[in-house]
RNA sequence: GUGGCUAUAGCUCAGUUGGCAGAGCACCAGAUUGUGGAUCUGGGUGUCGCGGGUUCAAGUCCCGCUAGCCACCCCA
């Protein structure tokens, strides 16, 4: 018999089973733990966006320019699914009136986000973050909150071994006058740069900074730093946020190459790493102040400041240090009626709900069969039902640890189970 | 988007210079006249990723495609 391929799932994608899941809930449940803790609170914005809110946000970057999933619905509208999170949020911050509650608005969000990047181990084309933003105040303090706010997730979770790298960008201000230096700079050696780097020098040449082509790596050395050309603000809060890191004990390593693919980020940028990371693909929180934002989206001037970490980078971490965290069986008890008594199964099960989980073996299959079953759901108990049984609304009540069986009236089940 | 490696049973994989498709685990049935785990017995459950080509003959060699992994790129 012909047969057809069975369909699979979509190129970059996966599941996240129910094996996987303890990892995944710890990750989670650890990052709203620690973000309520700080003041945060939980909102849900949608996967899709209008592509322009994507678009006007980060042209020039790759996850916009070249991995944005884009597409026209039925009605015509031109939509896009988020690459990211924050121009999510800061659009819902001004629909959802929160710019007029207590500022700064401390929010943080759960949710897929989407690029059409080449799949490799920790980038998937749906992928999962944890994002935490401040929207609504330009303070130095938050951009240090959000900082230990990651890292304390991360340590939360079980990872100890981490570098923070750390950066400033500089602002609208600053940071135009500085990239004509940079241009000046690299205008001489542009022919011995790579092609993509020769595309940088005059569109996005920030990011010749972190250009990873041996032949390229001599020109950074040379190269004017941002940190020497910021203004006095800029300057300012530089100075802040790292005198409050350092009041808090927390350690980095400045890393003046350190950019953000994204336009709209300004001032301070810092990224979390695995302690031994080697591979390329393995920032695990990365975020900065986007004071650029808001007004790029076509709302008020409002600074903000955030990170995005990556759930799916994170739980393969926590699985491979080999944590404790066990699936437990999803049923306690696992009715095994026989024959044709599935009405009197349903009600004992019912009955049994009262107090445990509970599940019910309908499989036309033999005793022994549902037997093996129920052991490898790792059941506690089993309640059989025979026909005589039912008759009489007894049950025999089977403890699969020990073996012991007593029989039992249906309704003497829940206290017998509890 | 570029390059390298890979694709055989539900899973992990073996398959020689091209010559009848295999193992372990899992699964199903039985030993136990319907009561699990241990043991034993029996059962292969497969368009060899897809499509072409070479050949008397292709899982094996060649080409294209798809997918996975790895590196680049980029980022979470």
């Amino acid at each position: 018999m012909p047969r057809s391929e069975p369909i699979k799932a979509v190129r970059g994608v996966r599941d996240i089973l129910p094996a996987e899941m303890p990892v995944w809930r710890a990750a989670q449940a650890g990052a709203a733990a620690v973000a309520r803790r700080y003041g945060y609170e939980e909102i849900i914005t949608p996967i899709i966006e209008h592509a322009e809110l994507i678009e006007r946000v980060g042209e020039d970057t790759d996850a916009v320019a070249k991995e944005l999933y884009r597409f026209d619905d039925r009605g015509g509208r031109n939509l896009a699914l988020r690459p990211e999170a924050t121009a999510g949020v800061v659009r819902a911050y001004f629909e959802g009136a929160l710019n007029q509650g207590a500022q700064p608005s401390r929010l943080y969000l759960f949710g897929p986000m989407f690029r059409y990047d080449r799949p490799q181990k920790g980038r998937y084309r749906q992928f999962y973050q944890f994002n935490v933003e401040a929207i609504g105040s330009a303070a130095p303090g938050l951009d240090t909150e959000v900082v230990e706010l990651a890292g304390d997730w991360l340590n939360e979770v079980g990872l100890q071994d981490l570098r923070l790298e750390l950066n400033t960008i500089g602002d609208g201000k600053c940071r135009p006058p500085y990239l004509e230096r940079l241009k000046e700079y690299y205008r001489p050696l542009k022919s011995q740069l790579g092609g993509d780097s020769q595309l940088r020098l005059e569109r996005n040449p920030l990011r010749l900074l972190d250009s990873k082509v041996p032949q390229e790596q001599p020109f950074k050395n040379g190269a004017p730093k941002i940190i020497d050309h910021l203004c006095d603000e800029c300057a300012e809060h530089w100075s802040s946020v790292r005198r409050l890191l350092d009041a808090a004990s927390i350690e980095y390593q400045l890393n003046p190459y350190l950019v953000r693919g994204l336009d709209y980020y300004t001032r301070t940028v810092f990224e979390f790493y695995p302690g031994g990371a080697t591979g390329q693909q393995d920032a695990l929180a990365s975020g900065g102040r986007y004071d650029g934002l808001a007004e790029a989206e076509g709302w008020p001037s409002t600074p903000g400041v955030g990170f995005a970490g990556g759930l799916d980078r994170v739980t393969e971490l926590i699985a491979a240090a080999g944590s404790e965290l066990t699936t437990s069986s999803p049923a306690d008890v696992l009715v095994l009626p026989d024959g044709e008594l599935a009405v009197e199964a349903a009600e004992v099960a019912r009955i049994c709900r009262a107090v445990r989980s509970v599940a019910v073996d309908y499989e036309a299959k033999s005793l022994r069969a549902k037997m093996r079953s129920a052991n490898k759901l790792g059941a506690r108990w089993v309640v059989l039902i025979s026909a005589e049984d039912a008759a009489r609304r007894v049950a025999q009540l089977r403890e699969m640890s020990t073996g012991d069986q007593v029989e039992l009236a249906w309704v003497e089940l829940p206290t017998r189970l509890a």
